[in-house]
DNA sequence: TTCACTATGATTAGCCCG
DNA sequence: CGGGCTAATCATAGTGAA
């Protein structure tokens, strides 16, 4: 799950013949999990003007791995990762954990970060266990271990001693700065929660990276169901200047993490927040491309909640109540298209 | 009311192998 | 080609303490 080409290796491909109905302006990225229901990833290529996806394991670009699909009309020659490139394996990112790993844990890298712990009664289970045994373990108990460490991204940071990453850790693998989502009213629970739902930054950045020559002045950004602001630190991180940034977000933490984050950087453009993507209609958006003459990029990865495969209770599709916001990101997207073209 | 904590499988895709 | 196996997975809902 490679996508176009990896920072490192040799292009898989370096250009590509979009659809008539696929070209910018604005240019547009997209993103969702890779491991969707049947059909869900037909769905959404199908409406965003028949862009093959690309798929994606962020194991390459960090320590842990994020399996999405992103549908984009960027050109996808000359692609340049961030630097310093991050640390790629679990020691690197880790190096403390190397004292305590056991060596028949053969893990080089995480799983998927998402929005939930451990238990600390689990962990508890497992230094129970590994007490009560052998030196090596049976072989029972290193499979129970070993299990239950890759489903719930365990460290060894003890002897006999497991435990969850915490916030800052997972900021860190994600890309993001450091205390990024601390503070500003942001609950533990709910950091949890708003970095297992985002970007990893390096990984977008490598496909945003083609805009930084193409856009020597900035860019105006319309930014849909941003989180905690993935695309925009991405953005500031390859050096493109954020003229304007009109960021939608139903989360008031997220949306305070984000102005947070504006402000820290001394962010010389306009950041605009808007709650809801159903406040953004015809109307609303004729003002706004008026007010910034139009947007050269529309981001956005839109709900999960009913695609992944940790929904026990309402893996519904794409039709489910969360998921189904995808279409509100085409309606937005295309609506964007015509008036642009329109004006243009 | 908020927050921390806990228990709760199914659906895929990718293997190997007959 | 299909059955059996391994493996991964941006979560929800309930409870109880503060």
């Amino acid at each position: 799950m490679i996508g176009f080409g990896l920072p490192n290796g040799r292009p898989l491909l370096t250009h590509r013949k979009l659809p008539e109905a696929a070209m910018g302006p604005p240019y547009f990225y997209y993103e969702n999990v890779a491991l969707a229901p049947r059909g869900v990833w037909d769905t959404i290529s199908r409406f965003l003007y028949d862009i093959e996806p690309e798929f994606v394991d962020s194991k390459f670009f960090c320590a842990a791995a994020r399996k999405r699909g992103y549908i984009h009309n960027l050109p996808i020659h000359n692609r340049f990762p961030l630097l310093p490139l991050p640390p790629r394996t679990i020691f690197e990112a880790f190096p403390m954990t190397k004292k305590w790993w056991p060596s028949w844990d053969t893990r080089t890298h995480l799983n998927c970060l998402q929005t939930c712990t451990a238990s600390a009664k689990l962990t508890e289970r497992i230094r129970s266990a590994l007490a009560d045994s052998d030196d090596p373990p049976s072989h029972n108990t290193r499979q129970f271990v070993i299990n239950e460490c890759r489903k719930w991204n365990l460290v060894w940071v003890g002897l006999h001693k497991v435990a969850p990453l915490e916030p800052d850790e997972i900021e860190m693998l994600l890309g993001f700065p450091r205390n990024h989502t601390r503070g500003g009213g942001s609950s533990r629970t709910e950091r949890y929660k708003s970095l297992g739902n985002s970007f990893q930054v390096d990984t977008v950045a490598y496909h945003l990276s083609v805009l930084k020559d193409m856009f020597p002045n900035g860019i105006t950004m319309l930014s849909l169901f941003s989180g905690i602001g993935g695309a925009e630190v991405a953005l500031h991180r390859l050096g493109i200047h954020l003229k304007a940034v009109v960021s939608v977000e139903i989360s008031e933490v997220n949306r305070n993490i984000v102005r947070s984050w504006w402000e820290q950087t001394n962010q010389t453009g306009t950041l605009i927040d808007i709650a809801d993507v159903q406040q953004l209609n015809g109307d609303k958006l004729e003002q706004l491309i008026h007010t910034f003459g139009g947007f050269d990029l529309v981001v956005g990865g839109s709900p999960c909640n009913n695609l992944s495969g940790s929904n026990r209770v309402s893996r519904d599709g794409l039709e489910g109540k969360h998921s189904a916001l995808f279409y509100d990101y085409f309606r937005i997207l295309d609506l964007v298209k015509n008036i642009m073209g329109k004006e243009s």
